[in-house]
RNA sequence: GCCCCUGUAGCUCAAUGGACAGAGCACCGGACUUCUAAUCCGAUGGUUGUGGGUUCGACUCCCACCAGGGGCGCCA
């Protein structure tokens, strides 16, 4: 937020560079680490060790200090900054703090919810995330996808580019023939139960059982498969009527969980097409057709030339003809750039399609599509259960989403009726939902993406410590003392009173609040913003539990209700990207 | 065999190549007549897997190795 005075510096310290025939090196900007202390500090060591390269005899750790000494006596008093120092080789400038705290609550105030959005980039940039299989369950690995890839689209979407948030529903294939063959075959004219993904999921788990046990009910399925494919009507019929069951289960989890899509593909839409991009494959000898006695290949270490194995072979096509995920996948990355004219497009996708993701990328690009280069795999490690337990259904070790939000929730609702039990039984579930959905959503955003997730449920359900319930617990506190103020919030004001540490420390970390939501969406790392959100909310509550606002002096008062109003607002802010509910109340 | 990820406090995790590697949980001891104690304060806890290298400076970058996990022709 202090670009100017940050650049009036460089530019003196490059004349004085020039002046005294030191080497340039360009000032490289952190903020210093020490508490209740507010600035910025770059250091002299590279430029001494530059000089030391080119021969002069120096102790590089001296003679940063010196030049940090020099620097520091040429700048003299700098705009906007109220001291200096030179320390071990580094050079350390603090801010005005009246200056700059009324800069930066101003600055928050004034935008209010826009505070921390970047510029427009005139980017559009594609996340794919979510893609569920319908006939099948969903479970809470299913969820981190979900959460992380909505995140990073409200994030992208902050720091300033054109968002589309797609989700791409696998309502074809293997499962869905799989699970239609069970149910043709043992339930046939059932209506689902209530819950229509536990359902569906239940009688997948049970086509998959069967299958395995039942001698030639693979050739049965194959042939459903045939029969598919011909589009026999009396099996789209069934696909389309079962298909619908569930997904009207997950606009019920995407409503429950709070994301939404502003376009769904579905691989049923993709498959002609894509089998089509095959045939133009073949007839370009791209792909290698070993049909029938093998599938349809793309040899990609062969075309490329590579000696060692790096892309292998990706398969595009059964030898009977029938799709794979491959053969929509390819279709459906051209179809999204010609349709939406994209600039970038993000697959948000577990970890272990990684191999897979840069097969269909390569493929892409010795087709000859010049925005092969602009996907990217958002590569995240799955959710496992202690003892490394994959989720399965087959094995019956999945945690369902359902049952999480309940328990989460039920938990939630004990301890809002001991804390504020006047508030209304409605509000008070509100409050709890908030809560519940916040804690889990905050427990996958807060772990950095290639880190696998340990589901256990006393984890998942502890609402203590660096977790959503207590950075929702600091806006709320906020939200209490602005309540109370009796009156308007006061004008825009320069404190004349020192400040205090934590009040020092609170300012700075809303400060860092633009720059962090532009680190973040570079590396598409919400992580970031999880930990700003955290280290703001302890912030609040040092200056809660040391600085006393609504009966502090007038004058001070005045300057600490602005500044409680500007946490609020970050914090609001913060959590609104991470898809967390900021409550008034709890 | 090739490729990818991970390895940091008892546990779960942080840390733009920079100053003293930080939080939470757990454990121990304190603080509600107060703007909400879902909070705060204090104590304990480290050879950053190992060995080299690059650098003024390495948890961070490079190489090798060790340990764990994952991927590698018709699942998605």
């Amino acid at each position: 937020m202090f670009e100017a005075e940050q650049k009036a510096v460089e530019i003196k310290i490059q004349e004085y560079c020039r002046t005294n025939q030191l080497p340039e090196i360009s000032a490289q900007w952190n903020s210093i680490p020490f508490s209740g202390q507010w600035g910025i500090s770059t250091s002299f060591f590279q430029m001494a060790a530059q000089e030391a390269r080119q021969g002069k005899a120096v102790n590089v750790a001296q003679r940063a200090q010196e030049l940090a000494a020099g620097v520091k006596a040429f700048l003299g008093e700098p705009e906007g900054f109220e001291r200096l120092e030179a320390v071990k080789g580094y050079l350390n400038l603090y801010f005005s703090t009246a200056e700059y705290t009324r800069r930066v609550v101003d600055t928050v105030l004034e935008q209010g919810h826009d505070f921390g959005r970047g510029a427009l980039k005139g980017e559009r940039v594609m996340v794919e995330y979510s893609q569920p299989n319908t006939h099948k369950e969903f479970h809470v690995g299913h969820l981190r996808n979900v959460i992380l890839g909505s995140c990073v689209c409200n994030l992208l979407e902050f720091a300033g580019f054109d968002v589309v948030r797609a989700n791409y529903i696998g309502d074809i294939g293997l499962h869905v023939i799989k699970w239609l063959w069970n149910y043709l075959k043992y339930h046939n004219g059932e209506e689902p139960a209530a819950d229509r993904v536990r359902w569906m999921s239940e009688l997948y788990t049970e086509a998959v059982r069967r299958i395995e046990d039942e001698p030639g009910a693979e050739d049965e399925v194959r042939a459903l498969f045939m029969r598919w494919d011909r589009r026999d009507p009396e099996i789209v019929e069934l696909w389309k009527k079962t298909r619908e069951w569930s997904l009207e289960g997950f606009q019920q989890i995407y409503q429950l969980l709070d994301v939404h899509f502003d376009h769904i593909y579905f691989e049923s839409d993709v498959e002609d097409s894509g089998k089509g991009m095959v045939n133009e494959l073949i007839a370009r000898g791209i792909a290698r057709d070993e049909r029938p006695d093998g599938p349809v290949i793309v040899k990609l270490d062969e075309i490329l030339g590579n000696q060692d194995e790096k892309y292998r072979v990706l398969v595009v096509l059964r030898s009977d003809g029938t799709s794979l995920y491959a053969t929509k996948d390819l279709s459906l990355a051209i179809e999204k750039f010609e349709q939406f004219h994209l600039d970038r497009s993000i697959y948000v996708i577990d970890v272990r399609q990684s191999l897979y993701m840069q097969q269909i990328f390569k493929t892409l690009e010795i087709m000859g599509y010049p925005w092969a280069k602009n996907c990217y795999h958002l590569a995240y490690e799955i959710v496992n259960l202690p003892g490394n337990v994959t989720m399965s259904s087959r094995e019956g070790t999945v945690v369902l989403l359902d049952d999480l939000m309940r328990e989460a929730t039920s938990r939630a609702v004990e301890i809002v009726k001991i804390k504020n039990p006047d508030l209304s039984p409605e509000k008070q579930g509100e409050i709890a939902y908030a809560v519940a959905l916040g804690a889990i959503k905050y427990s996958m955003l807060s772990r950095d993406n290639t880190k696998i997730v340990t589901f256990d449920w006393s984890t998942a359900l502890d609402f203590n410590g660096q977790a959503a319930p207590y950075i929702q617990y600091a806006h709320v506190r906020a939200s209490s003392i602005l309540r109370k103020m009796d009156g308007p919030l006061p004008k825009p004001l320069t404190p004349e009173q020192p400040l205090e540490p934590t009040e020092i420390a609170l300012i700075d970390l809303i400060s860092r609040l633009p720059r962090e939501i532009q680190r973040a969406s570079a590396d598409l790392r919400p992580l970031y913003l999880a930990s700003l959100a955290y280290d703001m909310a302890r912030a609040f509550n040092d200056f809660y539990n040391q600085c006393p606002v609504l009966p502090a002096e007038p004058c001070v008062r005045a300057s600490r209700l602005r500044l409680v109003a500007a946490a609020r607002q970050a914090l609001a802010n913060t959590l609104a990207i991470l898809g967390i509910t900021a409550p008034q109340a709890m």
